[in-house]
DNA sequence: CGTTAGCACTCAGTGTCGTCGAGTGCTAAT
DNA sequence: ATTAGCACTCGACGACACTGAGTGCTAACG
């Protein structure tokens, strides 16, 4: 419904915009090269552009600044997904032949990589549990009354709590649950482990173990794997650099929403496959409402698992991003690819 | 070295600079009632505290503003450390009474408590782990060449890592290994234990385990017990809320500076017994040269642990604060012991 | 002699005013 | 259809005066 003309006059003031933070003048987008026509005209079409609501006007005599609706038009059909820049790509790859000996490691470095080569927000989340099993379970006795719940995942992720056992409460019995737990219960995913428990292990526990349901008490506790713990930030500081960010009291509210990793994994929540741009009052939260998230999934073993994202001003580097974050998305599959093997 | 009058002025000038934030007038002082002098009288007394360094100017026709020197003088000579107020130490007692699963978790909480009651930035430093010794170690396989090196401490603390295992090296093998470490290795202190492994069990080990250099070499990984994630935080967005960070960069090297634990480790480390106070330009930091850092160290088993620790203005409410650090200090004591007993 | 009232002085903060310039919208010429 | 030209708008900025909180000094007071 554009015509073409107007797409590529909305294409160049954009990309003016994100340079400079500043309105574009219509004086400015005729001495680029690339739109060759005058002032004057490009002035119309300007005026055409915000009566079709994709510019605004912060007041009658600056010049225009691009709408959300603007923007949407640019991330959907102006946008030109260029390669990714070959000193970031060698500084993605270098990054990952690092060794590291947790899976947390890797999200959190490449967070710390996005953030680094943006100089945006980066938000990843790391893989969900939901299909993780039980590899392992085991007990130790710290005290005489407290113990530490071990759990392994198939994944090689470790979750532990410190729980208090039953008193009077044998060594021999800790043992012999332990060990009929064990077996019972490994390759069983997490999310089904305390129902299984309960159903399955407690009548064969109760043949051997006394008190036992006192044990399992304890025990669904340690079973509680709340996955709380799968959001990675970095970079968070990256906003205050930026000139929409001088003042204090936006840079509160936002940097508070990080700190709120339940909202903030809200906001992660049920995404869609692949790579998704959200534009200032496209996204549900206020704190944001002048940012941009742009998320994508990252699949492990061809099931969806987890996502990056990145938060910036909706006056941000859409093609670039997009680019990092296609590329960073597969290398990261691959990566914890290893994990799941 | 001071008279009796100009302790009670400067201690007013302090008082109402902490509450108002602004350069305080005589006249201002002269009303309050405690000071019965005239405006004059304290403009003289004010013109000697001056020249004495506790005072400073911003311009001559302004307020008098309390130097590092004065806040020095105030914390040592004229603060009066009052109770803790009532429903704050409420606040303390129910908070440690919630049931806490993990050590961290407690840390953690202690940190909110502190940075929720004063609003200003907490920063506690977890028990060191020198004194920790080895409880139980583990390693499970999760696939054919990796596996999960778990270790438990007497304390109740999992250290986790992933290691990769030698090829050829059979479940048998493994196991065994493992026993004899365990047997070998229980109750090392964790600093020694690398050096343990190699030394004493290294000989044994060779003759029941082919590969057993290898092994151990792999395990050296794991036994690198890098105390890094000992630093909790909270109310690090209460900074923005005070007058004198409502510039942006100066939130930001702030913000910055608490993002790299190692240097705050460091702010930290070689903190004598008790409370301190760092005012100012006392903090070796640039970056707090215009905050105040007030620390408590606190002790498990009678032995000094750890550290917390309140981040604020120079202005700040010093006998709050020492208060507040003095009661958690020791309530944290308190309930760390119970982790180590 | 310590204390205080009085006074001249300083200076940041605030509001007003005119200027400047970037930018617009409209009209008429090409 | 495009563009040159022009009047107009409006924020940014500097100059300016005014205000008021605060000081330092001096002289008077008890």
């Amino acid at each position: 419904m554009l015509t073409e003309r107007q797409r590529m006059i909305l294409n160049a003031i954009i990309d003016d915009y994100i340079r400079s933070a500043e309105p574009v003048g219509s004086r400015s987008i005729s001495k680029r090269g690339d739109v060759g026509f005058s002032a004057a005209t490009i002035r119309n079409e300007m005026a055409d552009l915000e009566e079709l609501g994709f510019l605004e006007q912060p007041h009658t005599s600056a010049g225009r600044v691009p709408s959300t609706k603007g923007y949407r038009y640019y991330v959907d059909h102006l946008v030109k997904l260029g390669e990714v820049n070959d000193s970031d790509l060698t500084k993605i790859r270098s990054f990952f032949t690092e060794k590291m000996t947790q899976m947390e490691e890797v999200i959190q470095h490449a967070a710390t990589i996005l953030s680094s080569l943006t100089n945006y927000t980066s938000i990843v989340l790391g893989p969900e549990s939901y299909a993780n099993s039980l590899k392992h379970f085991q007990l130790v006795p710290i005290s005489d009354d407290a113990a530490v719940a071990i759990i392994v995942t198939n994944t090689g992720h470790v979750e532990n709590r410190t729980i208090s056992i039953p008193p009077d409460m044998s060594m021999s019995d800790i043992e012999r649950a332990v060990n009929i737990l064990n077996t019972k219960l490994i390759g069983v995913p997490l999310i089904r482990l305390k129902a299984k428990m309960h159903t399955e292990v407690g009548q064969e526990l109760g043949r051997y173990v006394d008190q036992c349901e006192r044990l399992l008490g304890v025990l669904d506790d340690a079973f509680n794997t709340e996955d709380e713990n799968r959001v990675f930030l970095s970079g968070t500081t990256n906003m205050l650099t930026q000139p929409e960010f001088k003042d204090v009291d936006k840079v509160k509210t936002l940097l508070d929403l990080f700190g709120e990793t339940p909202t903030l994994m809200r906001m992660f929540a049920g995404q869609p496959v692949g790579i998704q741009v959200r534009i200032g009052s496209e996204n549900s939260h206020e704190a944001i409402s002048n940012c941009s998230l742009i998320t994508a999934t990252y699949s492990v073993d061809g099931v969806s698992a987890g996502t990056i994202g990145i938060l910036g001003p909706t006056r941000m580097d859409y093609a670039k991003v997009i680019g990092l974050l296609d590329v960073l998305s597969k290398d990261m599959a691959v990566l914890l690819g290893r994990w799941y093997k």
